[in-house]
DNA sequence: GCGACAG
DNA sequence: ATCTTGTCGC
């Protein structure tokens, strides 16, 4: 159980969630190192920002795993922009595991668009955190999807949710 | 003022 | 993110 106090805002997702993002892989190591992953799925972006590092750069860094930002929406960034044309490439997409590479008017490739799965419609945005290649991020989060959000993400998520209204209702369970 | 806005 | 309505497939 966390405590969160710092706002949401576009841009600064990190300032809001890194610190119990640490705080999760830190316990994990006390409790059982052998647990440790290879590798770290983050709900949001990596190199795909403002300034080019996202929370799962942040988390990268602070814990020295790789890191996979995966994001739901597109951050429109360097150019980047969920318009026309990009949801014309969207659709393009045919068969799950197919992507195309986000390059921003810099002419930097700061991410990919990916097809999770085949039955998804809108792609998933992959974008390189720390230590790993965007190619093999690509791959990576592709092998974890059996619907559009990665497994491992998607249980985070699910569980999480579940953890909280289990101790909501724990708190107001009335007495004996 | 207007548009954009990871979660 | 959260909420809501309706549709479709298993």
């Amino acid at each position: 159980m966390v405590t969160l106090d710092a706002p949401y805002i576009a841009g600064f997702l990190a300032f809001r969630e890194v610190p119990s993002l640490v705080e999760a892989v830190k316990r994990l190591q006390e409790k059982d190192s052998s647990l440790m992953p290879q590798v770290l799925f983050v709900d949001g972006n990596g190199v795909l920002h403002h300034r080019g590092f996202g929370v799962a750069c942040h988390l990268g860094i602070l814990t020295g795993l790789p890191t996979i930002g995966v994001a739901k929406n597109l951050l429109q960034v360097d150019g980047l922009e969920n318009n026309e044309s990009h949801r014309g490439q969207a659709k393009e997409l045919q068969m799950g595991g197919d992507f195309f590479y986000l390059k921003g008017t810099s002419g930097n490739v700061l991410g990919a668009a990916l097809k999770s799965s085949q039955k998804s419609v809108k792609p998933v945005y992959i974008s390189v955190g720390h230590k790993i290649s965007l190619e093999a991020a690509v791959k990576l989060v592709h092998s974890c999807c059996k619907y559009r959000v990665p497994e491992p993400t998607r249980q985070a998520d699910i569980r999480s949710r579940e953890f909280c209204v289990k101790t909501t209702n724990e708190k107001q369970k009335p007495q004996d």
